[in-house]
RNA sequence: GUGGAUAUAGCUCAGUUGGUUAGAGUGCCAGGUUGUGGCCCUGGAGGUCGUCGGUUCGAACCCGAUUAUCCACC
């Protein structure tokens, strides 16, 4: 359930409850593809880190170490130890992203494993039998994710059949939810929109998937190619057929100024491999702008990475040091560097809404929407 | 001591019958990265081709000497 605690214009305050916790929005979700946040995080240091949801992938623990392993040993959530909120990604992504010799039917994909080559079929049921094997809080629809820009006629035929799958998607956990022995009868499903860059598709399916009772909606093929105006554009055009009474979740996004702008358009929900990812290899976000920490004028710095940061890394070590062991390819570069991060990004969640709140949104946007993206 | 091999970017190595401004990988210095393959992409700096002399219009390349390293044999 979701509750609308607060509003400013557009940005959203609110509360969503799910059967793993409440989740106060607009929230990050810290993305633990395989079942862990890369960097040598555990469970037990994301409450430090004020992660409030974990984002776990349907494809990656599918194949390893399967979906069927996991539901016998608990469920994901007591197999990661995280008690708090999972959202698991339908697989959508990763076969169109990551499988080779993929080949898109009605029925759904058929692709090939990156790890092993294996060939394997995933439809809209397969991947919410998984999902619920797995036993996540929310599972995601089974959707294409079609890279921009694509032709028109393509897109359509794409945004269609995807609608179709979401049907299945939604019978299929229905289906699962009541099946006897499942991990979580109150499995939530979000529904997700595509048209590319197209307005009349975005708004048409947004529309469209709308009528379909879901536990949220997800705004899927974004910062897959275009510009940053294009994407806020259709933002724009989707956002208003949203409904107002469910969580908003604009998928894979982003930069800290993009999540301003899209909290300041009506989102509410995150993910993005891009804290996590550029941590390990140096690349920090600060509330001064972006640093790169391999650069040579850290060589003997000693302050911490933020010095108005509060993460177990800056409490405790400076640039320096840290630099020092990105340089030598310690794993403890990584987890400082990844526990940075994604403190950084928990708390501008937070700090975004606190200013709602207190109604002093915009000015925090008009404050750090360009600054916090800006190298220094 | 004798014979042989090698010597080119910080490191590991390419380099055509001698022919414009000597290349690659890695490392270094920077930039990028948006529903994650501990990746990947882009740019930059960096070389008196061991040293000295010779042949030639022209030498990393051919010749001589020399130095260093390695191997084999006495």
């Amino acid at each position: 359930m979701y509750t609308l605690k607060q509003q400013e214009k557009q940005a959203r305050r609110g509360e969503f409850l799910t059967p793993h916790g409440a989740i106060q929005t607009p929230a990050f979700m810290n993305v633990a593809t395989a079942g862990a946040i890369k960097g040598g995080i555990s469970a037990y240091d994301l409450k430090k880190l004020h992660c409030q949801v974990q984002l776990c992938n349907t494809y990656h623990l599918h194949l390893r170490p399967s979906d069927t392993r996991i539901q016998r040993l608990g469920g994901v959530h007591r197999f990661t130890g995280w008690e708090g909120p999972i959202l698991t990604d339908s697989g959508g992504f990763q076969v169109f992203s990551l499988a080779p010799l993929r080949k898109i039917r009605e029925e759904g994909v058929y692709f090939a494993s990156h790890i092993d080559g294996c060939r394997i079929f995933m439809g809209p049921e397969e991947s919410m039998k998984i999902q619920s094997n797995l036993g996540s809080t929310i599972a995601m629809a089974f959707d294409e994710c079609v890279e921009n820009p694509a032709p028109y006629d393509y897109v359509k035929a794409s945004v269609e059949r995807t609608v179709r799958w979401l049907l299945r998607c939604k019978r299929q956990m229905d289906h699962c939810n009541q099946s006897e022995g499942t991990l979580n009868p109150r499995q939530m499903l979000f529904g997700i929109n595509q048209g590319g860059t197209y307005d009349d598709l975005r708004a048409d399916n947004m529309r469209r998937i709308a009528e379909i009772p879901m536990d949220g909606y997800a705004i899927g093929g974004l910062a897959v190619g275009e510009s940053k105006e294009e994407m806020y554009h259709i933002m724009d055009v989707v956002v208003p057929h949203m409904p107002q009474d469910k969580p908003r979740y604009l998928m894979g996004v982003g930069k800290p100024g993009n999540i301003i702008e899209a909290v300041s358009r009506g989102i509410d929900l995150f993910d993005c491999v891009m804290p996590s990812r550029n941590a390990r290899h140096g690349h920090l976000f600060t509330w001064q702008g972006v640093l790169n920490l391999n650069n040579r004028r850290y060589e003997e710095d000693m302050l911490p990475i933020d010095p108005h940061c509060g993460c177990p890394a800056c409490r405790h070590h400076s640039r320096a040091y840290i630099r020092h062991l990105l340089k030598a390819h310690e794993l403890l570069a990584m987890r400082l560097c990844v526990q940075h991060n994604l403190y950084f990004y928990n708390t501008l969640m937070e700090r975004i809404r606190e200013s709602i709140e207190q109604g002093s949104f915009a000015s925090f946007k008009n404050q750090y929407v360009d600054l916090l993206d800006t190298r220094i």
